[in-house]
RNA sequence: GUGGCCGUAGCUCAGUUAGGUAGAGCCCCUGGUUGUGGUCCAGGCUGUCGCGGGUUCAAAUCCCGUCGGUCACCCCA
């Protein structure tokens, strides 16, 4: 076989599938939980939507596009991130009022894939939209964090900055042009070339960490409005329980941030990326995609990364594994299953005629941790149960083998 | 876009230094145990040695090219 999935694309099987289940219901819970409603856009969607949103001057619009034309001679893009498609969404269904909703889905970027970094990656995330005050800032951060403490990244950190808005922020991007100017014969050339279209780019290079390491921060130049809402942003994460930690050098790769700009990262993560999610307030992001104008805030998860961090285990899937003594017995075994699924126990059964060995065998890997066994017992009205774990085995009557797996 | 490492069975890899009939473990299947898994024992299935070319009596092994994977830079979730 010489057909393989494309490059930097994965196939989840089972078992890993299993977990990918599992953390996706998490994500489910804790968006509900929240008040999050269910939000579904195109996954691919015109290419201004993102040329325009995410912003032209980033490495993703400029690099990282998979852009294609179709058959009509439109130009389309596959989504590389969730946030602009979704307030395109919202603008074109009235673009007014509050909207609270969740998504998960897979994005594409084409770059070098490496550990952590796919070409087609899966996110989860939230937008919060029509909302400018910061309690729905606190509140954006707040499901993130909860959703990824559930599931387990070690060392999990939350990261926060303020990046100012329209009135306060172009001040000090004067202000910090000014100050690179002074030192071009310093920064790096991917910096220098980076200063004038994109400063604060700059702040976050690894390369020019020390040049950098003195300038001025965007916290230090907010306005009035901008330092009230920062502070209150973390205020409520403080009552709210959350631990964070601010970082005047944190910026976002994407142009449409405002104001609160924060990180999930995994501090303990070996991989060289350890941010498993991000977000921000982008209120700008509505008007740049020809709407009227709209304050927003939301999140976003990179699902594979977390999965990375966590050492969270396969959970079982199955309740319960129906073993067929013999053939003759099939169809009686087979209405059992029947029945037992449609009271709700995840059960199953081999298709085909098995000896017993192969079909316990089957049941060990399935991972069920009991089986029940189908035999001349079944004349009497009863079957036998086995606990596989204990490997404690009893005869109940049929109509109680529900139960009696339930109780495991 | 730049750089390092690696391509041998479904998986993890040995064999490449010094060319000589393709190996191990795991997984899977069958049996030992005609109604009992996970342990143990016996047997069985599985290969264009990434691909193309060159050198040679002879290439997994040497040479050239190419494709793929992976990790890091960069960027980001």
């Amino acid at each position: 076989m010489n057909l393989r999935a494309p490059k930097g694309t994965d196939d989840i099987l089972p078992p890993a599938s299993r977990t990918w289940r599992q953390i996706l219901r998490a994500w489910e819970d804790w968006a509900e939980r929240f008040g999050y409603d269910l939000i579904q856009t195109p996954v691919f969607e015109q290419t201004e939507v993102f040329a325009r949103g995410v912003g032209e001057s980033t490495e993703v619009v400029q690099k990282q596009m998979y852009t294609f034309e179709d058959r009509g001679g439109r130009s389309l893009t596959l989504r590389p991130e969730g946030t602009a498609g979704v307030v395109r969404a919202y603008l074109e269904s009235g673009g007014s009022g509050e909207m609270k909703v969740a998504y998960s889905g897979p994005m594409f970027r084409y770059e070098r894939p490496q550990a952590g970094r796919r070409r087609q990656f899966y996110q989860v995330g939230v937008e919060y939209l029509g909302v400018a005050s910061p309690e729905a800032d606190a509140e954006v951060i707040e499901v993130g964090y909860r959703f990824i403490a559930e599931v387990g990244v070690p060392g999990l950190a939350v990261v926060i900055n303020s990046l100012g808005d329209g009135e306060c922020r172009p001040r000090y991007l004067a202000e910090l042009r000014g100050w690179l100017a002074d030192r071009r014969d310093e920064l790096c050339e991917d910096s220098r070339s980076a200063m004038e279209l994109n400063p604060m780019r700059v702040l976050d290079c690894k390369v020019c960490r020390e040049v950098v390491s003195d300038a001025p921060a965007p916290v230090d130049f907010l306005c009035t409005s901008c330092q009230a809402h920062f502070a209150a942003v973390k205020n409520r994460l403080r009552q709210n329980g959350i631990p964070f930690r601010e970082d005047p050098r944190l910026v976002r790769g994407l142009d449409y941030y405002t104001r609160t700009a924060f990180e999930y990262i995994g501090t303990e993560l070996d991989a060289a990326q350890n941010a498993v999610g991000g977000g921000g307030r982008y209120d700008g992001l509505a008007e740049a995609l020809g709407g009227s104008p709209a304050p927003g805030v939301g999140l976003a998860l990179g699902i594979d990364r977390i999965l990375l961090a966590s050492k969270a285990e396969p959970p079982s899937t199955l309740d319960g594994f129906v073993v067929i003594v013999d053939e003759v017995r099939r169809d009686q075994a087979m209405g059992l299953v029947s029945g037992l699924r449609q009271a709700g126990v995840r059960v199953d059964a081999v298709a085909d005629a098995r000896s017993m060995k192969a079909q316990f065998r089957a049941a060990d890997r399935r991972g069920a941790p009991a089986v029940v066994i189908v035999g001349d017992e079944w004349d009497g009205g009863m079957v036998a149960v086995k606990d596989l774990a204990t490997g404690d085995q009893e005869t109940v009557e049929i109509g109680k083998v529900a139960a009696w797996l339930m109780s495991r």
